[in-house]
DNA sequence: GTTCTTGACGAACACTGTTCGTTATGCCGT
DNA sequence: ACGGCATAACGAACAGTGTTCGTCAAGAAC
């Protein structure tokens, strides 16, 4: 039985009698990742996920306080399927990289989770888990401390990026046709050097990307300096913190 | 005058006369970006930047053609604004951090538009600019052709996510309020790791974790390996290519 | 049996992107 | 100068959205 926040008292959905599903919010979620599965985000919405589970939008809002926390909600869920290998005859470093992997698939292929996931701030129990996870194997790395802290944080949010950035090419149909069409029509004299690397620019495939990205950070995290409690660099007008920071 | 694409044809207003502004792709493009920085990405809509023109939504569709069309017209506008330092006195690498900062500020001090590019696919001519500063620098600091062009990938892809995380939390009113809440309430059974780093996952402004951060990435790019043309990593089925792809 | 609480949900509100069809304006040819 | 044509402008329509309000009915408590 779950509780709504600040709602001291237990819903009791009235549909325990047989004929309609009983609501919850764990039906709402698994009915809601059903209509992402199927329709990407653009086809989500709290009318299908009503329609879906035969009643009216303002349901569930009896279970959910809106749809951003239905968005919240959906995406913890989803995340308990990252699969960290069992396997002690890899290395922590390349079973870091078949997590963060296993973490991108979850986001990629599931439509329109990973913009969700850029959108949504989640701090759920599995979103605790990848947290822990990530800091376990970093830990077994010997990444200091405030290292590894403030990596977890550079790691998911790159990998949460470019799945959304790959999940967006596909949604377009067209893949970087756009870019490439923008890199192959670019003028010389405008864009030399984008024009020289025009090449390279378009070489490999998302995997060898992600591969090589994930080597530059995980290298930097092992190697580099200390996090520096502040920084003299000139800083914006804004809250500290970021999204998914652990 | 701007020509649509795949229309030959230039496109004249019926507005040259007195009275209502004469349309087009510029000024449409300069409301909503006015209307952006005002009420940020919710608020921007067709009919609304329509209002502004004192026109219809229809009326539009003559220079755009849908509201991407119009996403990625503002994003590459706004771009126009991101500064590159002059000083010579200053290595390449502290002119590249500057020019990363000058990126992040111009999608973070717009209301939702580091959202918007995240979700946006942009390749006109503000966009290759910035790759052709970043491609300049990077190879000012010597680093090899393919690093240089996977490495402007992942700057760039860091800097707009994490733009837009902490647009996120702005827009939320709470900062990271949620997620402070979730650690500080974290079972220290189920999550030994996240309770033990909750200072270190807690410490540290934004800039901070930017500036740390930015350093990992490019000691990375300039010390790490040469992408490899293909990688062994198991890979989901996607096609190649990613957003913001030079 | 009566009263009270509250889950369920339709209606309403204010809005969205996009297409269709009509009108009026400006350009071009005669 | 006039008529014809192309098309910019834009309201109407369509199909949809998130969220709140108000009502009803079922179940619990007394």
């Amino acid at each position: 039985m779950y509780m709504k926040k600040e709602s001291a008292r237990p819903i009791i959905s009235r549909r325990s009698r047989p004929a309609k599903t009983p609501l919850s919010r764990d039906v709402i979620v698994s009915s809601a990742l059903e209509i992402l599965d199927r329709d990407g985000l653009a086809g989500l919405s709290l009318r299908r996920v009503a329609a879906a589970l035969d009643t009216g939008a303002a349901s569930l809002y009896v279970y959910l306080t809106n749809l951003d926390e239905l968005h919240a909600l959906m995406l913890d869920e989803a995340l308990a399927t990252v699969q960290l290998p069992k396997s002690r005859r890899l290395s922590w470093r390349d079973r870091l990289k078949a997590f963060l992997l296993s973490y991108l698939h979850v986001l990629y292929n599931r439509r329109g989770l990973a913009q969700l996931a850029l959108s949504t701030i989640s701090s759920g129990p599995r979103t605790l888990l990848i947290w822990e996870r990530l800091l376990g194997l970093l830990k077994e790395g010997d990444v200091e401390d405030a290292k590894a802290a403030w990596g977890v944080d550079l790691l998911t949010l790159y990998v949460t990026a470019i799945a959304a950035e790959k999940s967006n090419w596909r949604e377009s149909g067209e893949g970087p046709g756009r870019v490439k069409d923008a890199l192959l029509s670019a003028s010389v004299e405008e864009f030399p050097l984008v024009v020289a690397f025009r090449e390279a620019l378009l070489s490999g495939d998302a995997e060898a990307r992600l591969d090589w990205a994930l080597d530059i950070i995980i290298d930097g995290i092992v190697g580099g300096r200390l996090p520096a409690a502040s920084s003299a660099v000139p800083r914006p007008t804004q809250r500290r913190g970021t999204r998914s920071k652990p």
